[in-house]
DNA sequence: CTGATAAGATAGTGAGCAATTACTATCTTT
DNA sequence: AAAGATAGTAATTGCTCACTATCTTATCAG
C-alpha cells in the first residue's frame, strides 16, 4: 500500500500534495520542513534528496497549483458558446477548486507578500497573469456579443473577478468555514454579473 | 526632538507606528522584535518593559488599525444622505487608508490565517464584524430609499464590498506598486455599484 | 545471488528568534 | 538634593528552524 521507498518523481509528487494538505490548516509560513516530513511518515533528511532546499518545494507546490487551477478553469469554461456564462464557470470552478484545497489561496497570498522575488513569487506572478488574459479575452468576446456593458472597464473587471474570489476566502476564514464557499460563490457571483452584464 | 526617555504610552504608540510603518515594507510575519526595535532606535530589552510579549505588540496594533479605520469610514459616510453616497465615500476612504498604510490589509489577512484564536486575531474579527454591520445599515437604508436593488442579498454584497478592497491590495502587491490602489479604487467600486445598484 | 545505487534514517550544526537578566541612566516627588 | 520610580542597555538563554554529514537499508540489473 505505502512503500516506504519510492522513486523521485513519485516522491516529490506526494511531498507536494503534503505540503497543499498542511496549507489547509495552519499557517502557511509557519510550515516547518520537519512538519512535511511527519506529515508524510518521512525524515526531514530523506525530503532534502529530492529538493535542494525549502524554497523549491515552495516552488513545485506553485507549479502544481499554477498547472492545475489553469486547466481545471480551461476545461470548466471550454465549450460554452456565451463568454458570460463561460465567465460563471470558470468562476464556480475556481471557487470549487478552492473550497477543495483551502489552503492554495493563502499559499498564493502569502507568496505575494514576500519581499524578495523567490521563483515561487514569480510563479504565482505568471499564473495571475495568465489568468488575467483569459479574463481579458472573454471580457473582449463578451462585449462583441453585447453580453457585456461596452462601457466596461475591462482591467477593473478583472481586479474585481479576483477579489471576488477573495472576499470569499476571507470569509471562510472569519467564519472558520471552508464550506461558506460553495454556498456564497454564486450568491456573489450575480452581484459581479449584475455590474458587468450589458442589461437588467 | 526625540528624547530618549518616552513616558510609558507614548513608546507604545511609537512602537505601534513602528509596526505599521515596518508592515509597509516586508512580510508582515517576518517582522521581528529585534527589527521592531531597530526601527525604532531602541533595544529589544526595552521593548518588552512596555509589552509583555510579541503578541501583545500585535493586539496593540490591530487595535490601533480598528480604531482609526471605522472612525475614518465613519467620518467619511457621515451626514451623506444618499445610502450608496455613503457607501461610495466608505470605500474610497478605506482604499485611501490602505493606500497610505499598505501594511495594514497584510497584516490584517496575516493575523486571520492564524491557527490559533489568539487576541490580535479576535480584535481583527470584531473589526469586520462591526464594519459588516456598518455595511448592513446602509445597504438597508439603500434598498428603503430605492437606490438599491430589492432583491440584492445582502451578505453577499458585504462580502463582496471586502473583497473588492482585497482585489486592490492583491494588485498592488502583484506590481509592486501602492498607487494603484489609488487610482483603481473608483474603477473597481463603478463596478460594484453597478451590481448593487436599483437602476441603469 | 550479488553488488551498485537510489532512498531513507540518525544525529547533528549554526543561525536567528523571543524573551530574560543584571545593571545603568534619567526623570519625578517631596 | 535625596530617594524612589521609570525607562533603557548589553549580554545571554533556551529554543526552533533549515540544512548537512554519515551511516543503513531496499531495489533491481546482470
Amino acid at each position: 500500500m505505502h512503500p516506504k521507498h519510492l522513486p523521485a518523481d513519485e516522491r516529490r509528487a506526494v511531498t507536494v500534495e503534503a505540503v497543499v494538505d498542511l496549507a489547509g490548516s495552519q499557517n502557511p509560513s509557519k510550515i516547518t520542513t520537519a512538519a512535511i516530513a511527519r506529515h508524510m511518515n518521512l525524515t526531514e533528511g530523506a525530503l532534502f534528496r529530492h529538493f535542494p532546499n525549502k524554497d523549491a518545494i515552495w516552488t513545485a507546490v506553485m507549479e502544481w497549483v499554477a498547472e492545475r487551477l489553469l486547466a481545471r478553469i480551461d476545461r470548466a469554461s471550454e465549450g460554452i458558446e456565451s463568454p458570460l456564462a463561460a465567465m460563471e464557470a470558470m468562476f464556480m470552478s475556481h471557487a470549487e477548486f478552492v473550497a477543495e484545497r483551502p489552503g492554495v489561496p493563502r499559499m498564493m497570498f502569502g507568496e505575494l507578500q514576500r519581499a524578495e522575488s523567490t521563483p515561487a513569487k514569480r510563479m504565482v506572478q505568471t499564473l495571475i497573469q495568465r489568468y488575467g488574459e483569459r479574463l481579458h479575452r472573454l471580457i473582449e468576446k463578451g462585449k462583441a456579443k453585447g453580453e457585456l456593458s461596452p462601457a466596461l472597464d475591462d482591467e477593473a473587471a478583472v481586479t474585481l473577478f479576483v477579489g471576488t474570489i477573495q472576499g470569499l476566502v476571507i470569509q471562510s476564514l472569519l467564519a472558520g468555514d471552508v464550506e461558506r464557499i460553495r454556498r456564497d460563490a454564486p450568491r456573489v457571483f450575480a452581484i459581479y454579473k449584475r455590474g458587468i452584464g450589458s442589461a437588467q
